[in-house]
DNA sequence: CATGGGATTGACT
DNA sequence: GTCAATCCCATGC
């Protein structure tokens, strides 16, 4: 992945990120969920301009974004649009492709569809923590590839962005259509819309 | 300096 | 379905 790539409006990465592979510490998923979240709209940790906890949000595109959740878990972002931007998308779920029996050590349990199906669970299968902020995607140890052949032309779906309270109404979710590794199932078909 | 609230998860009713 | 765990950090007194 080029750093260009997330050097653009973050809805677009949200959307192009579904189908490209997160790799670190001997595993590897295919984002099957995002969502986007940008300075301008309330939920976002850069809402509140620049501080402590969320400058790496306004760093240059590509960089991580790993913060603590409810005290307990880490969740990782792919931060984006230019630098000085607060915008940055987040990595809801994958599908575990390399290194799974590591997956079921990390989070200690079984079903492959349990292990990477929300944000703080892939970071835990993949070994991710909150030391990892700030670190390069373009360099590691957090790696993103592109799409692999197999997902070039999979179905995007977008619906509303699940545990938040504030800017609850817009459809910044991006969803693998059909999958059995997101976070939450599918909604009605009448909540979700293709994308592109 | 005290307090409150999460971009969540898993255990339990 | 409900709810506690647990930790920064941002906010307000």
């Amino acid at each position: 992945m080029r750093r260009r790539f997330y050097d653009r409006p973050v809805l677009e990465v949200a959307e192009d990120l579904v189908g490209c592979v997160v790799s670190h510490g001997g595993s590897s998923g295919v984002i099957v969920e995002t969502e986007a979240y940008h300075h301008s709209e309330p939920a976002s940790h850069a809402y509140v301009g620049l501080t402590q906890r969320n400058r790496v949000l306004f760093g240059r595109p590509g960089l991580a974004y790993v913060y603590r959740s409810y005290g307990i878990h880490a969740c990782l972002n792919a931060v984006c649009e230019p630098e000085g931007v607060g915008a940055a998308v987040l990595i809801r779920a994958l599908e575990p492709v390399e290194g799974v029996e590591l997956m079921r050590q990390r989070r200690g349990v079984e079903r492959s569809e349990n292990l990477c199906s929300g944000p703080g669970k892939l970071t835990e299968a993949l070994g991710i923590g909150l030391e990892l902020n700030g670190s390069d995607l373009l360099e590691g140890p957090i790696l993103i590839a592109g799409r692999r052949s197999a997902w070039r032309n999979v179905e995007v779906v977008a619906s509303r962005r699940i545990g938040i309270t504030k800017a609850a109404e817009l459809p910044w979710r991006f969803s693998a259509l059909g999958s059995r590794f997101l976070s939450r199932p599918a909604l009605s078909r009448a909540e979700e819309s293709p994308v592109r």
